[in-house]
RNA sequence: GCCGGCGUGGCUCAAUGGUAGAGCAACAGUUUUGUAAACUGUAGGUUACGGGUUCGAUUCCUGUCGCCGGCUCCA
C-alpha cells in the first residue's frame, strides 16, 4: 500500500468519523462530542448523548449516517482564533477543555490526544484552531478529509463501548462508536469475512472444542484449569523454555506461593501498591499473602550466602504461579488470569555483565520467536517518564535504559520506546504478539533492577575485596504461560506442530474385529513406548468418520489400520493437511520408520512434518 | 471497577407470560466398514443462581455469579 492511498484512507476514515459525528448530532441534538480519531481498519467517536445509546440505536446512525453521504456536504475547512472558538464551542464541554489546554499551555499538555483531532498544529505555542465543517456538522480538526461527505466508500458500525474521557477513570465515561470503513464494499466484505475467520482461531472457542482448558463458577473467574491435553502443551512450552535456559546457565529453583507481606514492604512493592496486596491470616502472628511475583523471593536465595564476583552472573530460572487480583472485566480468557504461571528468571549479574546478559536472552527470544515459532512480533522499550512514580537514582536509571537502547541497536532489533511504562523498578523491554483479533499480548519481557538489590542489601565480594551491589536482571521468556498458550492456539489455530500437539497420533482401526484390535492397540504400546502420545479411535463407525473426527480434531499423523496394515506391519500415515500420502513419494513406511521420523520431526520443534 | 451486550441439555442453536425443541456428541441395537459424516432407537434441561411482580415466569423487574466487546489497569 503506498502512502497515497494511506493517506487517502486516512482521509476517508476521518471524514467518516465526521459524518457519524453529524449523524448523532442530527438525531441527538444534545450530545456532547469527545474526540474521533481514525484507528487501524477505522474510526471511532466518543460521546455523551443522553439518553445512553444501546446497540439497537447504531443501526439508526447507520442510516443516518448514508443521509449525510447522500447530502454531499463539501468539507470546508477554516481557522479560528483560540477565544473565537470557545465562543463558538460553547456548552461542548469537552471541545471547550481542548481549546482551554490548548490556549494555556499549548500542545505539550495535550499530548494524550492526537493532534489531529485537534485541530492544532504540533508546534507548542497555538493561537488558532483548525475548523472543519460538513453541512450541518464544525468540529475542531486538522484535517485533512475528503472533498465532500459522498466521498467516503464503504462503511459499517462495529459496536458501542465506553471510555473515559481522556483516557482517565477519574473522569466521566463516554460512549465510543468503533466503525470501519474502506474504500469499496469489496474490501469491506473481505475484512468483514478475515474478522469471522479470526473468529474461529479465537483461543477461547478453540480450547473449548479442543478441550484444552475450562473455567469453573466454583473456583472462579481468572483461574484456568488445564485439562490432560491442554496440561501437554503448557508442559511442553514449559520445557522449550527451560532447556533453552539451562543451556544460558539458568539453575532451577523453587519457592512456596506464599509469604509474609514483610517480603513486600521490604522489597518496596507494598507500599508502591498498598491496595493490590490481599492479605490472608494463619493462626500466627504473621500475615501471609498470596505472591504476586517472585523476585522478591529469588533475591532471599542469592542472600543466603556471600557471593564471590567470580560466580557472577549467578542465574535462577523456575516456573510457577503469581496471583493477582486482577479486577472483574479485565480478564480474558487464558490472556489476563488471576493465577498467571510465568517462566521467571532472575539473574544477579556485575554491572559489567549486563550487555552481554541481554544479548544472550535476545538471542533466547530469536530462537523461540522466530526459529521454532516463526510469529511476528514487536518489541518495546517501556522507559520511565519524568514523574515521580518510580525508585531509584535517576543517574542509575538514565545509563539503564541508554544502554538497554544501545544493546538493541546494536543487535538491530526494531523497536518503539514507550515513555512511561516502565516498572517502578527499572526500566523494560516486552516483547508483544497480537492476537487474532490484532489485540497486542505482552509475552516474554527483560526488565533491569537496581532497586531490589539495594533495597534487600543484596552484595558480591569483587576483585578488591570490595563488598558491591549485583544488578538484577528480571527475563521470562514466554511470560505467563496462559497467555503464551493463547498465542499458541491462536498461531497456529488449533493446529499445533508436533512436538506441542496434546494428540500426535490418531490410530483409526477399520472395523473391530479381534484381530485388528489388537493389532491396533500393539500398535499403540509400540508408539507411546517411543514417547510418542498416540490414541485409538475405538467408536465402531465408518472408516470416513474417523477421518473426519482426527481432522476436525487437528491431529497431525492419522494411521489407518486394516488387514493390510496387520499383515505387512507398514503403514501410509495420512498427514493433518489432508491428502494421503502416495506411495510413490517415500513408500510405505515400517513402524520403525515411522517412530524414527516422527522421533525427530519432535526433536526438532519442527513447524512442519517431515512426511510431507 | 466503568459503559454496552449476554447466560436455554456436554457442544452449536431454536421457542414461548401457560413447567422447553433440533442437530452434533453420549448410550443401545443393526451394519464390519479402506481415507472428511452408515441406519434406527434411548437417555439427557428446576432455561446460571437468589429474590420480586403475576393465577402462572424460562420469558417482565431486581440482586449475585459468570461470559463477550471496549475503557481503565496489568508490579
Amino acid at each position: 500500500m503506498d502512502h497515497a492511498h494511506d493517506d487517502q484512507l486516512f482521509a476517508m476514515r476521518h471524514s467518516l468519523a465526521h459524518i457519524m459525528a453529524t449523524a448523532i448530532q442530527e438525531l441527538y441534538p444534545s450530545t456532547k462530542f469527545g474526540i474521533g480519531p481514525v484507528v487501524e481498519n477505522g474510526f471511532y467517536y466518543d460521546v455523551d448523548v443522553e439518553p445512553r445509546l444501546t446497540e439497537e440505536d447504531l443501526p439508526k446512525i447507520e442510516a443516518k449516517m448514508k443521509e449525510v453521504i447522500k447530502a454531499n456536504y463539501p468539507f470546508e475547512h477554516s481557522t479560528m482564533g483560540l477565544d473565537e472558538a470557545l465562543g463558538f464551542f460553547k456548552g461542548q464541554t469537552y471541545k471547550i477543555e481542548l481549546i482551554n489546554d490548548l490556549k494555556n499551555h499549548g500542545t505539550t499538555v495535550a499530548k494524550d490526544i492526537d493532534r489531529s483531532v485537534i485541530g492544532a498544529s504540533d508546534e507548542a505555542k497555538v493561537d488558532e484552531v483548525g475548523i472543519y465543517t460538513d453541512g450541518p456538522f464544525t468540529d475542531l480538526c486538522r484535517g485533512p478529509h475528503v472533498e465532500s461527505t459522498s466521498k467516503v466508500g464503504a462503511f459499517k458500525l462495529m459496536r458501542l463501548s465506553g471510555a473515559y474521557w481522556r483516557g482517565d477513570e477519574k473522569n466521566a465515561q463516554l460512549q465510543r462508536i468503533y466503525g470501519v470503513g474502506f474504500t469499496t464494499k469489496d474490501e469491506l466484505f473481505k475484512y468483514l469475512e478475515l474478522l469471522k475467520e479470526a473468529e474461529k482461531r479465537d483461543h477461547r472457542k478453540l480450547g473449548k472444542e479442543m478441550d484444552l482448558f475450562v473455567f469453573s463458577d466454583l473456583v472462579g473467574a481468572g483461574l484456568p484449569l488445564f485439562t490432560p491435553r491442554g496440561t501437554v502443551i503448557r508442559d511442553e512450552l514449559n520445557n522449550f523454555s527451560q532447556e533453552l535456559q539451562g543451556k544460558g546457565g539458568y539453575q532451577r529453583v523453587a519457592i512456596p506461593h506464599m509469604t509474609k507481606v514483610e517480603l513486600y514492604k521490604t522489597s518496596g512493592h507494598y507500599d508502591k501498591y498498598p491496595e493490590r496486596f490481599s492479605v490472608t491470616s494463619f493462626e500466627s502472628d504473621d500475615e501471609f499473602m498470596m505472591k504476586p511475583m517472585n523476585c522478591p523471593h529469588h533475591t532471599q536465595i542469592y542472600a543466603s550466602r556471600p557471593r564471590s564476583y567470580r560466580d557472577m552472573p549467578i542465574r535462577y530460572m523456575e516456573t510457577t504461579v503469581v496471583y493477582r487480583d486482577e479486577k472483574a472485566g479485565e480478564m480474558m480468557g487464558l490472556s489476563r488470569v488471576r493465577a498467571a504461571t510465568q517462566d521467571d528468571s532472575h539473574a544477579f549479574v556485575r554491572p559489567d555483565q549486563i550487555e552481554s546478559e541481554f544479548e544472550s536472552i535476545f538471542n533466547m527470544i530469536k530462537i523461540m520467536y522466530t526459529d521454532v515459532f516463526d510469529m511476528p512480533y514487536r518489541v518495546r522499550l517501556a522507559f520511565r517518564d519524568d514523574t515521580d512514580k518510580y525508585f531509584g537514582d535517576i543517574k542509575l536509571w538514565n545509563s539503564a535504559q541508554a544502554s538497554i537502547q544501545k544493546i538493541a541497536d546494536k543487535l538491530g532489533v526494531k523497536y518503539t520506546i514507550e515513555e512511561g511504562e516502565a516498572t517502578f523498578y527499572g526500566p523494560k523491554i516486552e516483547f508483544v504478539v497480537k492476537d487474532a483479533l490484532g489485540r497486542e499480548n505482552q509475552c516474554g519481557t527483560i526488565q533491569l533492577d537496581f532497586v531490589q538489590p539495594e533495597r534487600f542489601g543484596l552484595e558480591y565480594t569483587d576483585d578488591k575485596g570490595q563488598m558491591v551491589r549485583p544488578v538484577m536482571v528480571h527475563k521470562a521468556l514466554l511470560g505467563s504461560l496462559e497467555r503464551f498458550m493463547a498465542v499458541m492456539i491462536e498461531h497456529y489455530a488449533g493446529a499445533f506442530p508436533l512436538w506441542l500437539a496434546p494428540e500426535q497420533i490418531r490410530l483409526a482401526p477399520i472395523n473391530d474385529s479381534k484381530e485388528i484390535m489388537d493389532y491396533t492397540y500393539e500398535l499403540k504400546a509400540k508408539l507411546t513406548a517411543a514417547g510418542l502420545r498416540a490414541e485409538v479411535d475405538s467408536s465402531v463407525e465408518s472408516v470416513g468418520k474417523k477421518i473426519r473426527a482426527a481432522g476436525l480434531a487437528k491431529v497431525p499423523y492419522t494411521l489407518i489400520i486394516g488387514e493390510q496394515e496387520r499383515e505387512s506391519g507398514k503403514m501410509k500415515p495420512r498427514l493433518r493437511t489432508g491428502h494421503a500420502r502416495s506411495d510413490d513419494e517415500i513408500g510405505e513406511l515400517s513402524v520403525e520408520e515411522f517412530v524414527a521420523k516422527l522421533a525427530q520431526e519432535v526433536a526438532d520443534r519442527s513447524p512442519k512434518s517431515l512426511l510431507s
